[in-house]
Formats: structure tokens, C-alpha cells, sequence
DNA sequence: CTTCTGATAGTAAGCGCATTCTATACATCG
DNA sequence: CGATGTATAGAATGCGCTTACTATCAGAAG
């Protein structure tokens, strides 16, 4: 004979315990148990008491859609980058989950891989996710359609109360409801090109990223202000624009020593960059600086790993990430004074001389 | 005179049209619109054009939490990780990220930097949004009533439907329903302690780690069999447990060195800790490996980096967290045969080596 | 011509919570 | 002692979606 317990004794409870079942324990109504977890009405001591100890017992956890459903905001953000692992993007992203986390976020993290529709997919799922901010991070690639798609998320998402927060890449016009967190790449490339000269170098490699990706124009534009500024030939057969990565540093370097070009300094466009060229000077048996000077940019952790110790342009990368954050979440600093909504937020970069420079031969 | 203009003309619009304003404009029914969607029910062409043309014209976006309200799972996953910027964490997380995006889940990162209260915070949260599972990577602290807390939420999570994975971390107990990912620390501890002893090696000090640190516990263990495996003497002094910082690595290395300590290899704790070792003994004037070798544990980038390359172990670490995101997600390749639920995944590790070992003088 | 069947579409009942409005029990005061 | 106020608790509604259940209509079958 089978006998039906009902929900009596120790089940394998299937499903967590609601609101309902917390107040139904207490011996009050789910509108007190509500009041007791958000505590945004009083109370009373001996109720709360019970309604406490029903909680603990039942291992109640709230349900977090059923809240955003109700009407609260569901207090994430998402982020949107191309590599958790390259330490540029590993950095940004620290600055967003701490400050997320800072002001009671949780933090999606979402990568791209460089795809832009993988791009647009996500900022549509984050979207759904009715997260208080998107941020999307590093450069952009120039492209008419693209940016109108973005364009079209970022309106739709300012539509739902969101923001479309642009990390690192250019805007994408006035009438287009963004914020953005920039630095200057324009700067400190040409800050780290007059250095070069200064130090003697008229010859200069240009190497790395690629040519239509917004970061590469903005460094190569300081890099050639730089030359115009002293006067310097600007010679195209040094530009050597190309890919982000190690290999495409030490692949191109290793050619250009092959055929005997003719230059005393290199500036990568990204450390990593630097870090493939230094590899093949290495294996060349070319001295750096001694024969070859190199500069990186973004002075990410390997700056300082490699031998000799990387002359570099600094970004503040996690400083980014936080700065993202609360310009999408609207908490800046000065926002108690009625100013204006702050939309733009700029990060200096500075230039962190190291031992990968000297003096021209 | 102000004139109330009520729904009309392009005013801007403060909330996202819903599945009742599609179906409204379509002049269908939100059950037809949720089925065009969804696409798990029959809809007559006709009607199916005419709704995904007005969900484009009101650039509808489906609101995830009412969905996961519904009944249907949020398809997120949640990892909990100590730091994003350290790269041990970061090639797991870029697995679990990748093989969640596999299928078709979101990934929530989250970080505790090394805080408890953070991490049993963390899982409530995750809890809270319903995550088909949840993550937990990296060696645990030995700690009773803490190993307690993370069992308690482990049932919660089991109970609503989820499943917490432990990547990288000793199980809680036969009777905890939880899934866990594991790697060899103990073997890839003793293989690499037994390769400097089969070059000579005879006096080894063990660098770094946490003392109750579940993952030094077990790397010390293998070092300490096979220290007796070949029937060497095992000397107390040489065990220099501290932190897996850099910082660690530098400072101990240089008193080490200071007080002409006797030993002629290190086997640092990880490679984080082997870098900082490397830069004391390079400061110092001692010549890696000729005069002492180093190796390290875990084959993160800096290993190829240092000067001479690092001879450490390997461990698969985005395969790691794509392997927990399936264990979590009950989606393993073996699944299809009514095999038993998996629950625990080895992944091996295995030596790599470089030029930071030479025989023992 | 009636009955049955299959393909579509609509109706309505929640999912679990926050919140507005309402109700009750006292304490306070003129 | 009745009128008023105050603190506390409950009832009920709705957030936007999915999904049983129900309804309709055409054509096929009897």
C-alpha cells in the first residue's frame, strides 16, 4: 500500500522555498516578509524576529528576477571585451567588476574573440538582461554599418533606462546617447615618438596594429605629429601597421632584419608587439637599446618582464574600468551639485622610461 | 497653456515596448508573439512575417527576467574567481566564459580577492540569479566551520535546480552535492621535485604558498614523496611557505640568499612566486641555472617570459573551466548513454622543460 | 450534410516579488 | 469618552512572459 506523506517530512525539496512559504512559516503575509528583507518599512522587533528565524530555517534566497520583475533594477552590468586573458582587457575589466562591485553590482563579463557580430549579440543579451550599464571596451574598427548598429543598440538601451558606455573607442557622434571613457592615444604616442627623437632617433619603425582599427590611427597620428613637430622626413617604407600579437612582432621584426632596413628605433604599437620584436632582435643577436632602441605602448605587466625592462606609454587600464562604470551608472563624484550629466571621461597617459632606449649610435 | 499631448508623436520613449505592444501592433495575441520567438509551436507564416516586422519596428527586446520568471532557465553561469588580472584565473575564466557562450549561457564573473565572506556573498548572489551553475575556482583555505557554509550553499543551490562546481579545489564530502574539476598537484609536484632530483639536485627548497592553502598542501605533499621516493633526508629549514606573490618569491629568495643559505635548486610554489625568486637571484649576481635552477608550477605566460625560460608544470587551465562548465551544465560528450551523472573531471599536468634547470654542481 | 481532425490562434493562469491601498489596534488628547 | 493620530500588518495588484487549456475554422471522412 502506497501512502501519500504530502509535503510532509524530509523530501528532496525540488524547488527553493518562496516568499509565500517564508511568510506561511512566520505567520504573516509574503507584503511583511518583503518588508522585513528590504527593510524600507517598519516593523515590528517581534515580527521581524520571526521572520528572520522562518528565513534561516527555510534557507529562503530571493528570487533576483522576480525582484527585477517587480520593478527594482537588477543592479548588474555587463562588460564586453575582445580577450579575458590579454592583460589590456584583463585590466579594464578589474576596474569594472571592483567598482561594480562597489556600488552592489554584479559584473557580466563577455568576450568577443574580435567579432562584431558576436559584439552585437551580446549587447543585445545584455540588454535583455536589463543590466544598469554596457561597456564596451577597446578600439573600434571603422565601419559605417557597424556604427549604426551600435548606434541603434545604444538607443534602444537608453530607451530602457541603460547606458551604452564606450571604453577606449571613439564616439559615435553627438546625437547618439552614449557616455565614453577615453585616453589619449594621439598624446602619448606622440609623446613617446618626440622622446625617441630627442634621444637622437630619426629613423623610426612604426610597427604593429591594425591600420583601420581606431587605436592604431589615433597613435600613429601622434606618432607622425611627433615627426612633423621636429621636422623629420616622414618616411611610409617605416610604417609598418599590421596585427596586435607577439607573432606578428617578431615575424615582421625578423624580416626587417633580414633585408638590412635601415633604422635605429622601433615604436610597437602595443607592448605586446614590442615584446615579439625584442624576441627577434634576441635570436638576431642585435643588442637593445645598445643597436636598436624599443618602445611599447599600455605598459601592461610584460613591460617590466621583459630584458632590459620595457620604455613604455602607461594607461591607467583599471582606473578606465571604474571610470566606465560610473559614468554608465551615473554616481561620478561631482554629481551632487545639479551639474550636468558627465558623458566623457578622459585618462591621462604618461610615459614610463625604462631601459629599452638609448641614445642613436 | 500646457497642452497634454498623452502617447503622441516621437516623444522619447522612457521604457521598452513589451510582448503586448508587438502583439498589439502585429494585431495578434502575446501567446502568438512569444511563439514567433520561441519558434516551439506552430504559426502560420502570414502571422509570423507580420509579428518579427513589428518587433523590428518597435525594436523589441525580450525582457530576460520576465522570461526566467516564466519558468524558463536565466542561461547564465556564474564563476567566482580570486582576481581577474592574475592569469591562472584568467585562463579559467576565459574557458568557463567560452564553453558557457557554447551554450548559449551568459557568464557572470565575479571576483573575491581572496576574501571568505566575499566568496559565500558571491554565491548567494549568483544563487539569487537563478545560474544554471555555479563556479568556484581555486584552492581553498582549511577552515571547518567555512568548508560548513560553502556545503550549506551548495544543498541551496542544488535544491533550486543549479549545481556548484569546484574547480581546482578538494570536494566537500561524499554526502555535498556538488560537481568538482581536479588537476594532479600532488603529481606534478612530485614529478618535477623527482626531475631535480635526477639531475642532482640533493638540497631543495620548497618557495611559497599558503600553509593551509589546500593547493600548497598538496604540491608540498608531492615534493615530500618524492623527496622520500628517493630516499632523501627531508630538512624542515628548506620549507619556505609564505604567499604566492611575487613579492614573496623576491623578498625570501634575497634573505635566503643573504644568510648563504645551502641549497642549489628552488621549486617555487607557482610561477608568480618563480619570478620573483629569478629577479632576487639575477639582482644578486647568481646565475640561473648554472649556480642554482628554479622551476615553478602552473605555466602561466611569465614563464616563457623570464630569463631562462622557465621549466614548470602544465596545467590545462582553460580546459579546466570549459570542463566545469559542462560538469555544471550536465552537458559531457559520454552523456548520451545513460551513464551516471559525472561528477568529478581530472584534467593532468604534466612537465614542461625549459632552461631554468642544469645539473646540480 | 454532419462529424471529426488538424492546424492555428486566443484566453487566462500563474511565476515570485514590491508596493499601494486598506484595515486594525492602540495611544493621545481635548 | 469620542475624535484623531500613529504604528503595524494584510489584501490585492501588476511587472512581462510562458504555457496549459480552449476556441475557431478549414478540409477530410463518413
Amino acid at each position: 500500500m502506497i501512502v501519500s506523506h504530502g509535503k510532509e517530512g524530509p523530501v528532496t525539496e525540488q524547488s527553493l522555498a518562496t516568499m509565500a512559504d517564508v511568510a506561511a512559516r512566520a505567520g504573516v503575509s509574503s507584503a511583511t516578509v518583503s518588508r522585513v528583507i528590504n527593510g524600507n518599512y517598519p516593523v515590528s522587533a517581534a515580527t521581524r524576529q520571526r521572520v528572520e528565524q522562518a528565513i534561516a530555517e527555510l534557507g529562503y534566497v530571493a528570487n533576483a528576477h522576480a525582484r527585477a520583475l517587480a520593478g527594482v533594477t537588477n543592479r548588474t552590468v555587463g562588460i564586453i571585451i575582445n580577450d579575458l586573458v590579454d592583460p589590456f582587457y584583463a585590466y579594464i575589466a578589474r576596474g569594472v567588476e571592483r567598482e561594480a562591485t562597489a556600488h552592489g553590482r554584479l559584473c557580466m563579463v563577455c568576450c568577443t574573440k574580435g567579432s562584431h557580430e558576436q559584439e552585437l549579440a551580446l549587447i543585445d543579451l545584455l540588454h535583455e538582461q536589463r543590466a544598469d550599464a554596457v561597456i564596451l571596451v577597446g578600439g573600434a574598427y571603422e565601419d559605417r554599418s557597424y556604427a549604426a548598429q551600435v548606434a541603434r543598440r545604444a538607443r534602444a538601451l537608453h530607451a530602457s533606462g541603460s547606458t551604452l558606455v564606450l571604453c577606449g573607442r571613439p564616439s559615435l557622434g553627438e546625437d547618439v546617447p552614449t557616455r565614453t571613457v577615453e585616453y589619449d592615444n594621439e598624446g602619448g604616442a606622440f609623446a613617446i615618438t618626440d622622446y625617441l627623437i630627442t634621444q637622437g632617433h630619426r629613423r623610426i619603425v612604426f610597427l604593429g596594429g591594425p591600420p583601420n582599427l581606431s587605436t592604431t590611427i589615433a597613435r600613429l597620428a601622434g606618432h607622425r605629429r611627433a615627426l612633423r613637430f621636429r621636422d623629420l622626413p616622414h618616411d611610409k617604407g617605416l610604417i609598418h601597421t599590421g596585427q596586435l600579437s607577439r607573432r606578428f612582432g617578431y615575424e615582421r621584426m625578423k624580416a626587417l632584419l633580414a633585408e638590412r632596413a635601415d633604422f635605429t628605433a622601433v615604436f610597437c604599437a602595443n607592448d605586446t608587439v614590442a615584446a615579439g620584436a625584442m624576441q627577434a632582435l634576441e635570436l638576431a643577436g642585435v643588442p637593445v637599446p645598445e643597436a636598436i632602441s624599443v618602445v611599447g605602448y599600455d605598459d601592461v605587466p610584460i613591460a617590466q618582464e621583459l630584458r632590459p625592462q620595457l620604455t613604455t606609454v602607461r594607461i591607467p587600464l583599471e582606473e578606465m574600468g571604474r571610470q566606465a562604470v560610473r559614468l554608465g551608472l551615473d554616481v561620478g563624484e561631482d554629481n551632487d551639485y545639479l551639474s550636468p550629466v558627465q558623458t566623457v571621461a578622459v585618462v591621462g597617459t604618461n610615459i614610463v622610461v625604462r631601459a629599452s632606449v638609448a641614445p642613436a649610435r
